[in-house]
Formats: C-alpha cells, sequence, structure tokens
DNA sequence: GCAATTTATTTGATATATCAAATAAACACA
DNA sequence: TGTGTTTATTTGATATATCAAATAAATTGC
C-alpha cells in the first residue's frame, strides 16, 4: 500500500506550480499582446535589459535548450519583434535587435510580467520566498550532481 | 536598476528545478528502458496501480492536457505498452489495459523513478519537504484563483 | 422518446523540448 | 599557413503543450 509521502507528492507539485503559473502568465499576457508567448515575452525583456547575449548565454538564461532557442528567435524575428544580423567579430553569431514592434511590446509587457509575479507570490513571506529559493536551488543540485 | 529579488528569481529557480529533476529522469529511465519517455513512464505506474482512471482523470494526475494524454497513449499503445479498447459501459471512453511489455517496463521502471526521487530530495528533512510542498501548493492557489 | 445540452475524447494547428547530427566559423599550433 | 579541434548555431526527427474546434456518446428536460 503505497501512501502519498511528501517525498512522493512534492516533485509532481513543482510541475503542478509551474504549470499553473505559465497558465496564468500566458493568459494575463495575450490579453495585451494576443500572438506572443510567455517565452517570447521573458526573452524579450531580457534582451531589453541587454541585447549583448550571445544565444547560449540567452538560453541559458532562460533554461532552454539552443535549439529551442533557435526556433524561438526565428518565430519572434518572423513576427517583426527583432532581428538577428550577422555579428562581424563572430560570424558564427547573431546581433539580436529589438525592433520598433518589439519595444511596444516590451512597454505593455513589463507591467504585466511583474504583476504575474506578484500575484504568484502573494501572502509568502521574504523569508519563505528565500527559503522556497533555497530548497529549489538544493534539488537542482541534487539533480545535476 | 533592476536587483535580482527572490520575487524575479524564484519563479525562475521552480523552472529550472522541475527541468533538472526532468532531465535526471529521462537518462535514467533511458538506461533501463530506452524507447520510453519520463511522461510515459510516470502514466505506466500510474495504471499499474489503478487501472481504472478515465483519461481525464489521469490527465488531472500528471498535470497534462486531454490532448496531451490521447497523443502519449496512443504513443504507447503503437510500442505495445498498453492497449485501449472502447469501453462497453461508456462508449466515449476507453478501457486502458497494460500489456505484457508494459508489465515488465514497470518493473524495471519503479525502482528507477523512486531513486530518482530520492536522489532528488537527498538532503531535505521531511519537514522541508513538507514545507516545501506547502509553499507550492500556495502558489499554485494564486495561479489558479 | 426526442431535441437540446453536456461530457469524454480526438484532431488540427502551432509552439516548445530534446537529442543527435550537420554546418560553419574561430582557434590552436606544429 | 594548413590542419585538426573546438565553439556557436542550425536542422532533423520525434514528443509534448496548448487552445480551439470537431466528434460522438451520454444525459436532461419536457
Amino acid at each position: 500500500m503505497k501512501i502519498n509521502t511528501p517525498t512522493n507528492t512534492v516533485l509532481y507539485a513543482i510541475e503542478e506550480t509551474i504549470k499553473a503559473y505559465r497558465k496564468l502568465s500566458a493568459k494575463n499576457i495575450s490579453e495585451v499582446i494576443p500572438d506572443i508567448t510567455v517565452d517570447q515575452a521573458l526573452i524579450l525583456l531580457i534582451l531589453d535589459k541587454n541585447t549583448d547575449h550571445t544565444q547560449m548565454e540567452l538560453a541559458d538564461l532562460v533554461f532552454k535548450d539552443y535549439a529551442s532557442i533557435t526556433r524561438i528567435l526565428k518565430l519572434m524575428e518572423k513576427k517583426g519583434y527583432l532581428t538577428k544580423t550577422i555579428d562581424a567579430k563572430d560570424k558564427r553569431r547573431s546581433t539580436l535587435t529589438i525592433a520598433d514592434k518589439g519595444k511596444k511590446a516590451i512597454s505593455l509587457l513589463a507591467p504585466v510580467i511583474s504583476l504575474n509575479r506578484t500575484t504568484a507570490l502573494n501572502g509568502l513571506t521574504e523569508s519563505e520566498r528565500i527559503q522556497l529559493f533555497e530548497l529549489l536551488k538544493k534539488i537542482t543540485k541534487n539533480c545535476t550532481n
């Protein structure tokens, strides 16, 4: 007879939580910009802070595979949110530039994403957030060593 | 100047953790059964405890969309791990039956999945696991209300 | 008993995940 | 300087995510 111990359920809970958060994010993002995805929005905001990232750095920042980043950026370019041009200093790389459409999108998206985060973490004290963070990092470490 | 407060980083950490855990799981599962995915393995174990689930129940248990479950089960059937037959009492539903190949797989998978969980949660005390669970549930609730 | 509605599943379309293999440019260095 | 190696990105193939729409069977109300 298997009992549902925390050991069995915590990892389910992580899945459940991230999916719930992504769903909330997707909903709120689509209300301001219907044709952009959660991942695309996040990438826009990251590039807004610093466009000098290589695709590999970008991938690592959002925990995505390099192949995924290639495809996500391609779609974003297709929709006119950014442009890719070959880096003169290293022709393997691309320089990413946020297009006007991307900049307008960012001004709408930034407050939404910020609100999503505060909504999700509502009611958690600062020390709870820190503890949650530490516990998650510990699990990540266990999984990657 | 934006600072990386826990508010900004905790949700990233959740994403990072679940991906690390899935990667570990995929690796260990593929060592005993190369042609099965993490999701398929989990579904096999759930069906092993109780085959009387409808697809909707199954989907809710693993936090997946009904469309995803349809496709995952179809692939599992194609590979011979289970069979679907129309339920006589409700012809919209299917009865899921684990095939012999599925049963053999389960006996190999069960210890691996169990080990994956203990590996991931290694070093977390019982009370830390519980607190982690509670905090995650709180966030989930914030996102779904 | 039948029309209208609800429920369970499937299908279509598009986005992302993941691994392996392919490209192509940069680099190391004999 | 040419050659082997490493690095950054892309492509291919397959699996899953997600929403909307389609099916088809069950149920409800009259």
